[in-house]
DNA sequence: CCTGCCGCCTGCGCGC
DNA sequence: TGCGCGCAGGCGGCAG
């Protein structure tokens, strides 16, 4: 389940591998793989041919690859997605959608998904930010990410903090696995009404969200400079330190207290029965306030984990923000 | 306008 | 041994 550690991962990986490269074909091997383009898959490989690939650039989950035309190759690897950079002469991957080649005849690019949730669209002039994601928020990493404002937006809400925080409109690149990580580290159960927060109890739990997607961040760019660039999520070198979710009946590594597994919209909350107690009143009513508006925005991440031919050691590189904070 | 639920997919592991 | 079923889950669409 790639969420921003591990598209992050993959970004920094790509960038380093297609930037700068001209695309000389591409094969569309299941048209599921661009659905969301919906002048079909003949228009997408033909729009793209001949074009060179200028950067990789991501928001929240989704990535795009901004083209020299103005347009961007748009991309969500979904739960089962992944990006790879193959020589030629690699066999296809069995579940192999869409493959890039490049007139280089160097490594191609192919996206590979088993359970097809991803996929790729061509976003006509949307090198800068695709018009189909402008609603998506910017991430806790970013520069820009204001904290006042998700403050403020997330306690007008009338609903449970943790749809809050997988509200990519709210804050981007949270899902579900590191959603209960910040929880449990906030000692918030998952129901707790977004109105009733304070605003320092919000603040507390930005902070969480920020240390855990960092440090899953930095795990996972061990190995991101190896031509596979994987991105499977599941396989991430973060699992260890998880102390919450996939945990049910192990001891909470907080008091020891045998962890929860709860079901939550159609999948699982994992908490510490004890260290994060069931709210006593859920959600209020009625009662209704302000308009909140989305506001556009530029790319968010070109800059501040800029690529560079050896960095194993991406933490320390151009000392990005939340490295020192906290 | 806002919230919450559904459906989309496929592989895996479990129970019978 | 084989089969069916539950589960994993991000997100767009839509109902209420």
């Amino acid at each position: 389940m790639p969420e921003l550690p591990e598209v992050e991962t993959v970004r920094q990986g790509l960038a380093k591998w297609v930037a700068g490269r001209r695309i000389a074909s591409v094969e569309v091997r299941h048209p599921r793989a661009v659905r969301r383009h919906l002048l079909g898959a003949d228009h997408f490989a033909d729009a793209l041919a001949g074009r060179m690939v200028v950067d990789v650039c991501r928001r929240g989950k989704y990535l795009w690859l901004p083209l020299d035309s103005g347009d961007a190759v748009l991309g969500h690897l979904g739960m089962s997605g992944q990006l790879l950079m193959q020589p030629a002469t690699v066999a296809d991957e069995a579940h192999l959608r869409v493959r890039f080649t490049f007139d280089d005849g160097g490594p191609q690019l192919r996206f590979v998904d088993q359970r097809t949730f991803g996929g790729l669209s061509y976003s006509e002039g949307g090198a800068e930010l695709p018009a189909e994601i402008a609603h998506i928020a910017r991430d806790p990493m970013d520069p820009l990410f204001s904290d006042a404002e998700f403050v403020a937006a997330l306690r007008r809400k009338r609903t449970e903090v943790k749809r809050a925080l997988l509200d990519q409109t709210l804050i981007s690149g949270v899902g579900n696995i590191y959603a209960d990580e910040a929880l449990w580290r906030a000692q918030l159960h998952w129901a707790r009404a977004t109105d009733a927060l304070t605003k320092p109890a919000v603040g507390r739990l930005l902070g969480h969200v920020r240390d855990v997607l960092s440090e899953a961040l930095v795990a996972g760019g061990t190995s991101f400079d190896a031509l596979y660039v994987n991105v499977n999520g599941e396989s991430g070198y973060f699992d260890r330190s998880l102390n919450a979710y996939g945990r049910e009946g192990e001891p909470c590594p907080r008091c020891g207290t045998p962890m929860r597994r709860e079901p939550f919209m159609n999948r699982s909350s994992f908490s510490c029965p004890r260290c994060q107690p069931r709210p006593r009143r859920g959600i209020s009513p009625a009662s209704r306030s302000g308009v909140g508006r989305g506001r556009p925005g530029c790319s968010s991440t070109d800059d501040s984990l800029a690529s560079e031919p050896d960095n194993r050691d991406l933490t320390l590189r151009g000392s990005p923000r939340w490295a020192s904070d906290r």
